[in-house]
DNA sequence: ATAAAAGTTAACTATATGGTCAAGACCTAG
DNA sequence: CTAGGTCTTGACCATATAGTTAACTTTTAT
């Protein structure tokens, strides 16, 4: 009870600066990338003194990885799981289903990893690294038995995964530059759903699933 | 004849100079993004004083926009034209057959193009972004024709061109990630072909094609 | 040959920034 | 009520870095 107390209430206030910190963090990076990203500027957007900062993350490297790592784990959990019994139609369906949405709930997130892969993944551990490495050939694995069984095409089953993962992250990438070639200012709630019907439709048809 | 020559050895040096800075440079924008790149790092890799880096370029800035405007120029050569004789499935083949090229083969551009979108493109120019919607647009206007025309199936030409943009951009930009997880080092030659053939197999089948 | 232009570079400066510190405010438990 | 912890924050410091300068060398034009 006491001990419970002091998590509840100590504990809280500690959550919930780290959680603010981090949500400013995230948009900092997207924005200037790790080094541009000031700590000051992330005090600023976080409406808290630098000097708070420093006292919940020790430093600016560890703010990035506390990002990092929520982003990894909310990709992580998002992505629901395919399971042999779905068959391909469905865990396509799914997988479709579940990237597009959270790339257009969570854009920063997609962002940020984004560009931790495309400079090398210099921050990137090992684990997380041999982590997706497993994930990607387990369902890949999948996909191969059943085009064994006949269940579809025969397409290479890795970048059948590339092909999903890419089209999908893009539209949170690449926001901007897709928001600029359709003459708008925002997405809305219609766009979500039409990419799914699209992509789902596309990428189905390519596995002979339609 | 005189000026023939002032241009021809006074010219080169400075040509020559520049290109070896923007190479070195844009390895370092890829690396460390734009604020951390060093004017001195970027000079260490070109194997030139610093000095002497800002003596060709005003300032940090320059250089990137110089990096910046050279991988717009090369993206917009490289992507031979489409045309309304090409019809549909040789437009497709065209397309992706140029972008999953120039992915593989100049995967720095495609990487620093990439963070300055995810950024929110901020030291793209207007006519960059209005030049890019009107392309995609004159494209996506192709493909409608053909739909009307009965040449090909009806999806979304935006989101056609969306698609075939980033499942071919992607093997650029996430080269690491890519990499791991098949395991490797680096790209082979075969790869590209491997690409080439498996996306334009999956979209072509995804616009009833093939 | 020579003067002007272009190129090279060490040394310097001003500033921005990551991180520390110490003093004090604010809780919380007993 | 008070002692020990947690939290807050202004002031400070060391360092890294963009950009300048000025002296010097090399190239080019005539």
């Amino acid at each position: 009870m006491k001990n419970n107390k002091e998590i509840k209430k100590t504990g809280n206030i500690r959550i919930q600066s780290q959680h603010k910190i981090m949500i400013a963090a995230s948009t900092e990076f997207v924005l200037q990338g790790f080094k541009g990203a000031t700590v000051q500027s992330i005090a600023d957007r976080a409406g808290l003194p630098k000097a708070n900062i420093l006292y919940y993350f020790k430093n600016k490297e560890n703010i990035y990885h506390a990002v990092l790592e929520h982003t990894l784990q909310m990709w992580d959990e998002g992505i629901g799981d395919i399971t042999p019994e779905d068959g391909p139609k469905a865990a396509i369906e799914k997988f479709i289903d579940a990237k597009v949405r959270m790339s257009f709930k969570h854009p920063e997130s997609s962002k940020i990893y984004a560009m931790e892969i495309i400079q090398g993944a210099q921050h990137l551990k090992d684990f997380a690294r041999t982590y997706q490495r497993k994930w990607v050939r387990e369902k890949a694995q999948l996909f191969q038995q059943w085009i064994d069984n006949g269940e579809m095409r025969d397409v290479d089953p890795i970048h059948l995964i590339f092909l999903i993962w890419s089209s999908t992250q893009h539209y949170a990438d690449f926001e901007t530059q897709i928001l600029t070639i359709m003459n708008r200012a925002d997405y809305e709630d219609e766009d979500v759903e039409h990419v799914i019907a699209f992509l789902t439709d596309m990428i189905l048809r390519g596995c002979g699933l339609n």
